[in-house]
RNA sequence: GACCCCAUCGUCUAGCCUGGUUAGGACACAAGCUUUUCAAGCUUGCAGCACGGGUUCAAAUCCCGUUGGGGUCGCCA
């Protein structure tokens, strides 16, 4: 068997193209099959290469890798002499430049692999154009004569292309080539129950991949939208999601995009990613935010994640959350600031910094102590003491437990920190 | 408007095909535990078969209708 996805390059990558990807992709690998990738870039008028490269970059990133790729703008030749073969058997006919096909009245009959049986009346469906005046041919016939020349035995496409498919069928019949079986996934929604838009959201995959979502997770998330990888399971590898693939089991109801549970699929791949490999997934964004330079000291950064790593939904948190690791100027919070260092703690910080000063080895074990005996010393209560040491040292009042932030920003610098706050 | 598709917690879903379940799980929400904070984690709770008719001993499950939602009606794809 042999599937296609086949975008058009006038626009990023959209976040339901990808979940129909994603479904073609998986039912191929489910099925030993072929999955082909295809470019229908046939009007030239609003096909931009920056689009098209972003879909492949937006596809590989994915993971959904092709057997085959096709351009549409090459293939011109191919769709003209198939009108052209139409207009020779009096199956089209020509109006101007444009050739246009027949549309006879009967009754057409669809068995969609998700749907059943769904009957159209042809009588409502007026003669096709196949090939425009400019010479360009329409979405439908390329379409139709791509799929049969490629060799396509499903085409499993969004809910939105059920009507087109009568049309398409008559195109098939008209070239006497054997229609394939068609499959047609429901819609993604928005939370208010419309399209996907700009204006309610991130649409483009890549708009995801820049709010630092992993592909596992968006892939993860998509796969859960139409389709149930098994009885309570939800957070699965493709590999495993492909295992237990079956295009019937697709449902027929519009799903709604959340993002409250992407964000929870998302952080769940997080958790389960290697230390290594979160790491390097999260070199470009600190590199991008000047956070490292080319050099680095590696283990000293996957310390700072190991810390982190349980508390991201995003790559993009870990900048939000560890910034104060990587800025000298610590940067804090005017709120934070306001409720935890308005009340002078001079006397408290000089103290707890004598402390340290003295610790040879600065762990969290040590680091606590010294911090346990300096409250009981200055007679205070600790969390007197925690939440402004911990906007002090982060800028924040809340994050990782305070200890082990303070033995990972290191002695010199939780020293040096205390002494500024409020000199 | 015409044609087509769809309908289980607020949301994603299991169950539906092959009628008999305390209708299961997840997100979100609430509470508790844990705790130096916030998360995370664990436990518990809240919440659903759109409605009306059939068929049947029995309907979320099969049939019809209503209502509601969605899609398509381009020489765009």
């Amino acid at each position: 068997m042999k599937v296609r996805f086949a975008p058009s390059p006038t626009g990023y990558l959209h976040i339901g193209g990808a979940r129909t990807a994603l479904f073609n992709w998986m039912y191929a690998r489910s099925q030993k099959g072929m999955f082909v990738l295809r470019i229908e870039d046939t009007d030239l008028e609003r096909s931009k290469k920056e689009y098209l490269d972003e879909i492949v970059d937006s596809m590989k990133w994915l993971g959904l890798s092709w057997d085959e790729f096709y351009l549409q703008s090459e293939r011109f030749d191919i769709y003209r002499q198939h009108a052209q073969k139409l207009l020779d058997e009096g199956k089209a006919y020509k109006d101007g430049e444009a050739v246009i096909l027949k549309i006879p009245a009967r009754e057409i009959k669809l068995y969609d692999l998700i749907r059943g049986e769904i009957v159209f009346d042809s009588e409502t469906i007026k003669d096709q154009v196949l090939m425009k005046s400019d010479g360009s041919p329409t979405y439908s016939f390329a379409c139709v004569v791509d799929d049969a020349l490629m060799e396509i035995t499903h085409v499993i496409r969004g809910e939105d292309h059920i009507s087109n498919t009568p049309k398409q069928m008559m195109i098939y019949e008209a070239l006497g080539f054997k229609a394939p079986k068609f499959a047609h996934l429901p819609l993604i929604m928005d939370a208010e129950g419309g399209r996907m838009s700009k204006r309610t959201g991130a649409v483009a995959v890549t708009e995801y991949r820049n709010l630092g979502f992993v592909a596992d997770g968006i892939v993860n998330y998509l796969m859960l939208l139409g389709w149930s990888p098994g009885p309570n399971q939800e957070i699965v590898s493709l590999e495993k999601a492909v295992q237990n693939f079956s295009i019937k089991k697709v449902n027929k109801a519009a799903a709604v995009f959340s993002m409250d549970k992407l964000l929870w699929v998302n952080s769940q791949h997080i958790k389960n990613m290697s230390l290594d490999r979160l790491t390097d997934s999260l070199i470009p964004l600190l590199r991008q935010k000047n956070f490292i330079g080319e050099s680095f000291d590696r283990p000293a950064l996957e310390k700072v994640v190991a810390l982190f790593k349980g508390r991201l939904s995003t790559l993009n948190d870990f900048i939000d959350w560890a910034d104060f690791v990587f800025l000298e100027q610590l940067v804090i919070r005017q709120e934070d600031k306001q409720k935890y260092l308005s009340q002078n703690r001079k006397k408290e910080f000089e103290t707890l910094a004598q402390e340290f000063e003295k610790l040879t080895e600065f762990t969290p074990q040590s680091a606590e102590s010294a911090f346990r005996d300096v409250v009981a010393r200055l007679s205070i209560s600790s969390s007197d003491l925690v939440h402004p040491v911990r906007v002090a040292l982060t800028g924040k009042s809340v994050g990782p437990g305070l200890f082990e932030t303070m033995s990972l920003l290191g002695k010199e610098r939780t020293i040096k920190r205390l002494q500024e706050t409020f000199s």
